[in-house]
DNA sequence: CCAGTGTCAATGGGCGCAGCATTA
DNA sequence: TAATGCTGCGCCCATTGACACTGG
């Protein structure tokens, strides 16, 4: 694999991620997939203006576990299922002159998350649920402005990741969703939805309407005498934030520390500030004192850098280039 | 009108555990 | 009598599609 340092890309919507807690959230829905917000949104640089790329994204498991949310906290308790060949979608600009890659933000707003496999749609990526997911992007370099070439470079986002569910576990993430997202607008305070919720949920017998899902049912929890995972692979609360929550849902309150809102905190707790996560930096299998923010860079800047599990399926999609 | 969002209640697989039977 | 194995019930919780709602 080629490798180049030249090429720097960025997150243009570093801001947005950042808003979130850790770990980001992204709904999977069977039918129909679900779109990823906060989007994918890449800036690149020092691409060859006249040169042709394409680029691409896929999506690598992060690590060979399962997880489910207890008690505030996100917890291994299993094994994940198995590592599912990678499916790179390319960006709907296709092949074009790098000076126009850089011209502009490089949008991923297509993509769908779906958690059925069969569902072979474009611009639909299947992930298994309850499992962490990191986006890669691939810059590839086209000779002759059409032909494929050896030269691709892969790009890895240390923040950039989140685990894929079916439904909101924290609800910090779900609020935050909610107050950022203007298709859930509904759902802030000033929608209807919330002044209108005895009147929602039709009740019907599932079995009518749905297939039985496939045996996706986890086993519980096996807690040791410490109340941890055999795994031993328990997430310590991200960031130094405390999630945990009061009682009633749809609870959100400005944090004044990070401007953004959050959900359902005790009110009399103590706010921290946000800093870098050092379990995310642990997962990726990097040292907690190489953190990019220690070292004063930019923490939105992805490097090059091999991290995933289902990268054997991804060498041998590449060889294939 | 359509696309997209989170909410909601129902579903069912699988685990935990109590209760019982069997064996040493 | 204690230890072990088996069975079945009940609970947990991930998953599902319909729903109400908003913005374009």
């Amino acid at each position: 694999m080629t490798s180049s340092s030249e090429i720097e890309v960025t997150l243009s919507n570093a801001g947005l991620w950042k808003k979130f807690p850790s770990p980001m959230e992204m709904i999977l829905t069977r039918k129909t997939g679900r779109k990823m917000f906060p989007i994918l949104e890449y800036s690149v640089d020092g691409l060859d203006p006249t040169a042709t790329y394409e680029i691409y994204l896929h999506m690598e498991r992060m690590d060979e576990y399962k997880y489910r949310y207890v008690n505030n906290e996100w917890d291994s308790y299993a094994r994940g299922d198995k590592i599912t060949p990678i499916q790179k979608i390319k960006h709907k600009s296709g092949g074009q002159t790098g000076r126009l890659w850089m011209d502009g933000p490089i949008s991923f707003e297509q993509i769908r998350l779906t958690n059925n496999p069969d569902l072979d749609k474009k611009d639909h990526i299947f992930l298994q649920s309850m499992h962490k997911w990191l986006p890669v992007i691939t810059i590839q370099k086209l000779e002759n402005g059409g032909e494929d070439s050896d030269y691709y470079e892969e790009f890895r986002m240390e923040d950039v990741w989140f685990m894929a569910v079916t439904a909101y576990q924290n609800p910090a993430i779900k609020c935050l969703k909610i107050e950022n997202n203007n298709r859930a607008s509904g759902y802030r305070e000033t929608g209807k939805h919330k002044t209108n919720l005895p009147t929602r949920g039709i009740k019907r017998k599932a079995s009518e309407t749905f297939p039985t899902p496939p045996s996706s049912t986890s086993p519980r929890s096996k807690k040791n005498s410490n109340g941890h995972s055999p795994i031993s692979h328990d997430i310590p609360n991200p960031g130094n934030r405390d999630f945990s929550m009061m009682g009633t849902a749809n609870q959100c309150w400005m944090n004044p520390y990070q401007n953004v809102w959050n959900h359902g905190y005790k009110m009399g707790q103590q706010m921290v500030q946000p800093a870098m996560n050092s379990w995310n930096m642990q997962n990726l299998g990097r040292p907690k004192n190489t953190s990019q923010e220690q070292q004063g860079k930019p923490i939105n800047t992805i490097v090059p850098e091999f991290f995933g599990l289902n990268n054997l399926e991804l060498h041998l999609f590449s060889s294939v280039n």
